[in-house]
DNA sequence: GTAGGGTTAG
């Protein structure tokens, strides 16, 4: 090496912090070609390995090119790291084989980036052969290998790599022998030579390579999984925070969350201080868990530490808030942040879906597409639920384009929550297309396409897709006894309902929650029951919630029958003071029975409670916009239109047949009074709406919060028949579809 | 060499 190049090999050693960007690094190229021309390999080594410190693939690649072979050792070592640090972990590996074909010997640093491509390709196999070299090299003792190997062990636990060769039992290098004496060995000719006989051949296109080929006195025991982690740990002879933290995280993927608490109250022993890798690993594990005071604490410790802008921090934190219900922290704390990444946003949107505000979900899906960020896979997942909820097809749809172009359909949180949204939205055709069309299916598809079956009444093909699901050997669990028993319920399949039940405890080991109990409840209810349901509910081995009375209440209301309704609503007060939906419902059992006195009551108790009826609304799509109606709302800009239509609507139903059924109207008021307020009802303003706007022929979906009344219910089946119009209606448990007269729920529900 | 986010019911 001539002094020009000392030189700058001694200026880089100085200034290698200084090159901190890309042009930094072209400068320096530059400037060596133009002061030095032609350089040695040796000196081009050196820049390539600048360009692959930054992430430089391609600059790295390119002067890797033109060095003559046989190129440096410290050159292939560059391109190893710059791929595996590039994501592109086949190529690394891919390269270090080629070096070895070419007898170059690794050293320690190219480990790291091996294992860590072993890691992501999840090939447990190659990374155990890796384990093994390192052994047989002495690198085990090295601080960055040994993070590595854990890193790799914690990530691949799940994968169970088949064999190990047993390093104890290893005769030429036994691993109780003084790490002093095996670091010496680390870089004696001996050892490396010792390495180049052990490997043969191998090639990392195929599972079946093997580094160690050739090695004697091997056993083989199972895989490490996280025993793995925790050996290399305990045998590492110095640790780092990195060190902790990663066995700590690989405590808490195999789910041992004891021990990763007692992890993280050793390091502090060892005196090492949390840093923000530790937090952000830990805290999942309060989300999970629900415990927002240790959340809380975790936070305290991250303002206090500086901590409190860290985005990885912050949306762990998010997490934990949102799993705790408060939305109103997380959105907080999201303010919080400085800078936003793709994960921070999810974590905040999902907090929003996840806690029912679907419209801030919404807002904030749109306003993170104004920034640079481009939605990933879990944006899509987190914010699909907000439509499925909402009704908003034509927002479902636009997204379900956007998955299409970037090509995510093939993801199955996707997937499954594609399938969800279309069931939702009324569109179950689509639903099955997409379930179909998924490449394997895990429980919560399969549950999606089964509770969309359910919620639209085709209880047949719900059972058939469940028999197909247990046959496929997906274990049932509980939320799709759930789907199962809904779908049961809304076809008032009695004795099939009971049949699955009971099969459900026996034959899959599922212990009946309140869900479970509250279809079955409801079955009965439905099928006219109502004593065995009141005995059912009264003998089951959890305490009934007001949602479970209150389905039997509605099964009171619909059966007409008053003496019982009065005993189970006294139930639900004693449970549940607050339920406003029992009041209404008794209030205008009494009003259809005449019995006007008592309804009065009700409904001044209620006030005197500051109880409010929940207003019922209803929404239509025209146009892809969503067009809410409440009861009696004249604020619509074309409420003339609508009661004009309306009431020519209610001319031409006449003429077929309707006769207006006015027991369900609250108010003691005489007959025409109370069709008009019939004619006030929610879901009729949002359909008038729908048949005016929409071409002749259009279908019309409407979703309203409460149940469809008896009488809209029949005035929508009449206006299918002479309007011709198919008419979707998902009220707040099921789906009603109305064609040419006929609704799809056989006019039970 | 280490970290955070998603789908099904109610």
């Amino acid at each position: 090496m001539n002094t020009c190049h000392q030189t700058l090999v001694r200026t880089y050693l100085e200034n290698q912090g200084l090159i901190r960007t890309k042009a930094h690094a072209k400068q320096l190229h530059a400037q060596v070609i133009r002061t030095i021309g032609p350089v040695t390999a040796t000196v081009n080594s050196l820049i390539i390995s600048i360009y692959s410190n930054l992430n430089l693939l391609k600059e790295s690649l390119t002067l890797f090119d033109t060095l003559d072979s046989p190129k440096p050792t410290k050159a292939w070592k560059s391109i190893i790291k710059c791929y595996a640090s590039c994501g592109q972990f086949v190529n690394s590996l891919t390269f270090f084989n080629e070096m070895r074909t070419l007898g170059k010997i690794p050293d320690r640093n190219v480990f790291p980036s091996l294992l860590k491509s072993c890691a992501y390709l999840r090939d447990i196999r190659l990374g155990e052969s890796l384990h093994g070299s390192v052994i047989r090299l002495g690198f085990d003792c090295d601080l960055y290998t040994g993070n590595a190997l854990m890193n790799m062990y914690a990530k691949l636990q799940n994968f169970g790599g088949h064999q190990l060769i047993d390093v104890i039992t290893e005769p030429q290098k036994p691993i109780s022998s003084s790490r002093s004496e095996q670091k010496k060995s680390d870089h004696s000719h001996e050892c490396n030579r010792d390495f180049t006989v052990g490997v043969v051949d191998f090639n990392i296109n195929t599972k079946e390579m093997n580094l160690l080929g050739n090695v004697g006195g091997e056993k083989k025991i199972g895989s490490l999984g996280i025993d793995g982690v925790r050996k290399v740990f305990e045998e590492m002879p110095t640790r780092d925070i990195v060190s902790w933290n990663t066995v700590i995280s690989g405590s808490l993927q195999n789910g041992r969350h004891k021990e990763a608490l007692d992890m993280l109250r050793e390091m502090g022993n060892a005196d090492l201080k949390p840093d923000s890798f530790t937090l952000s690993t830990v805290l999942p594990m309060f989300a999970k868990f629900v415990d927002v005071l240790k959340g809380k604490e975790i936070h305290g410790f991250a303002i206090r530490n500086g901590f409190v802008e860290d985005v990885f921090i912050g949306s762990s934190l998010i997490d934990v808030y949102a799993n705790c219900n408060r939305v109103e922290d997380a959105y907080k704390l999201f303010c919080f942040i400085p800078q936003h990444d793709a994960v921070s946003w999810n974590s905040i949107i999902a907090a929003c879906v996840q806690n029912g505000r679907f419209d801030k979900g919404l807002k904030l899906f749109r306003q993170m597409l104004q920034t640079d960020l481009k939605p990933v896979e879990h944006s899509f997942s987190s914010i699909m639920p907000a439509c499925s909820h909402l009704t908003t097809l034509h927002l479902g749809k636009q997204l379900h384009g956007y998955i299409i172009r970037a090509a995510f359909y093939e993801n199955m949180y996707i997937a499954s929550s594609l399938v969800d949204m279309y069931s939702k939205c009324g569109n179950l055709k689509i639903a099955r297309l997409i379930f179909d069309n998924m490449e394997k299916h895990d429980s919560v598809s399969w549950t999606a396409m089964i509770m969309g079956y359910a919620m639209h009444g085709h209880a047949h093909e719900a059972i058939f897709l469940f028999e197909e699901m247990v046959v496929s050997g997906e274990k049932p669990n509980p939320v799709v006894m759930v789907a199962v028993l809904t779908a049961f319920s809304h076809a008032g399949w009695l004795n099939e309902g009971w049949k699955y039940f009971n099969s459900m405890t026996q034959d899959y080991g599922i212990v009946p929650a309140l869900e479970h109990y509250a279809a079955v409840a409801d079955l009965l209810g439905r099928a006219g029951r109502l004593e065995e349901a009141y005995k059912f509910i009264t003998s089951m081995h959890i305490k009934p919630t007001g949602s479970v009375w209150s389905s039997l209440l509605s099964a009171c209301r619909v059966h007409k029958n008053i003496d019982l309704a009065e005993k189970v609503a006294k139930e639900i007060f004693k449970i549940d003071p607050e339920y406003t939906g029992a009041y209404t419902i008794l209030s205008n059992m009494y009003g259809a029975a005449g019995r006007w006195k008592e309804a009065a009551k009700i409904r001044k108790n209620m006030k005197k409670k500051g109880m409010r009826k929940k207003p019922a609304c209803s929404w239509v799509e025209v146009k892809n916009r969503l067009h809410a109606f409440v009861a009696g709302d004249k604020s619509h800009p074309l409420y003339y239109q609508i009661n004009e239509a309306l009431e020519d609507i209610l001319e031409r139903i006449q003429r077929e047949g309707y006769v207006p059924d006015t027991s369900e109207v609250l108010h003691d008021v005489d007959e025409e009074q109370k069709q008009y307020s019939l004619c006030a009802h929610s879901e009729r303003l949002a359909i008038a709406f729908g048949i005016i706007s929409t071409p002749a022929g259009t279908t019309i979906r409407v979703t309203k919060n409460l149940r469809v009344c008896v009488d809209c219910h029949t005035v929508l089946s009449f206006i299918s028949k002479v309007l011709s119009r198919e008419i979707i209606v998902r009220d707040n448990t099921r789906f009603h579809h109305f064609t040419n007269g006929k609704c799809s729920c056989g006019d039970y529900w």
